[in-house]
DNA sequence: TCATTTTTGCTGATGTGTCAACATACCCGG
DNA sequence: CCGGGTATGTTGACACATCAGCAAAAATGA
């Protein structure tokens, strides 16, 4: 059973990350919210479509691109398309597909609110930190992504 | 306009961060769910009680420890009333407040859950990073909390 | 061709998180 | 003591996320 708990420079990381989390995106998503009258995962959507070439994607490879679950997207498409930020409409070369297109109120929305919330990152976080700090952290979260992902490969195959 | 985007090792950097971000917890939260039937919020709660004298706390007490909106606490505690994890009762000196205490199985459920959750951290977050990445995780995260904190009391002065 | 399996997207139920509004109790200055 | 401001906790409405289950179309392969 020892072995099992975190010493102490473990723990300090663990919770310095866990605190500095909830702090900035909070602070983040109430910005964003302010500022645009967006939310994060509508951001999110936003901004994948309208980096689309024709501003429009299949429901798949938008799921594919978020990482998102299909029914927790199809959930957030059908409330954005209720507030016209994008339609859908019929995929002309598989009938069980999709295509969500940008709305020009869409398009309005992610065009002002991707300005201010780029500059909210800068200063609450690029900003803040030392090019080696930017450099280091890089290298730990890439760290972090390639051991689950390894993992997550690891247990498809056993 | 210039100065308002990300340069290349600043978006290198938040976009690995949000990357593992995404990952890790979402990793924590399945295997949490899977291992305890607990919610980190769940977690939590539970944890936070647990190490209270007497396993047990006013809520508002409660919320300021966790950094929790009162309502969000109270809708949490609903749900862990009903789910028998914990009761809430009045509170003795002050009679608007609320005694919110650990019951037979949130204890047992916590006692479980922590050490499964812990080891989970430590394989996925702590052993993965060098301790030179940890000490420097632990420095950047706490400026970044540290700016956003300075922040909030000058917007509360100005 | 035809049956099986996979892919795609939707739905309903439940749990989670935020906001605004509310009722009550406390506190403090007159 | 009393009256206005503050603190505490709850509620209802809504947005968000996950899960299990479903239907229909597509891909696969005997």
């Amino acid at each position: 059973m020892e072995d099992l708990w975190l010493d102490e420079r473990q723990e300090a990381a663990w919770r310095a990350f866990h605190a500095m989390r909830i702090q900035l995106l909070g602070h983040l998503a109430r910005r964003l919210a302010a500022q645009s009258g967006l939310s994060e995962a509508e951001y999110e959507v936003l901004v994948t479509l309208s980096e689309a070439p024709g501003h429009q994607m299949r429901s798949r490879d938008l799921g594919r691109a978020l990482q998102w679950q299909r029914s927790r997207l199809s959930h957030q498409l059908d409330r954005m398309e209720k507030r016209g930020l994008l339609t859908r409409e019929p995929c002309p070369t598989d009938a069980r597909g999709c295509e969500v297109v940008l709305a020009d109120a869409g398009l309005e929305s992610i065009d002002k609110a991707a300005t201010l919330h780029v500059a909210d990152v800068r200063h609450c976080f690029a900003d803040v930190l030392t090019p080696e700090q930017l450099d280091g952290l890089t290298a730990a979260a890439r760290a972090i992504t390639e051991h689950l992902a390894a993992e997550h490969s690891d247990e498809a195959r056993g």
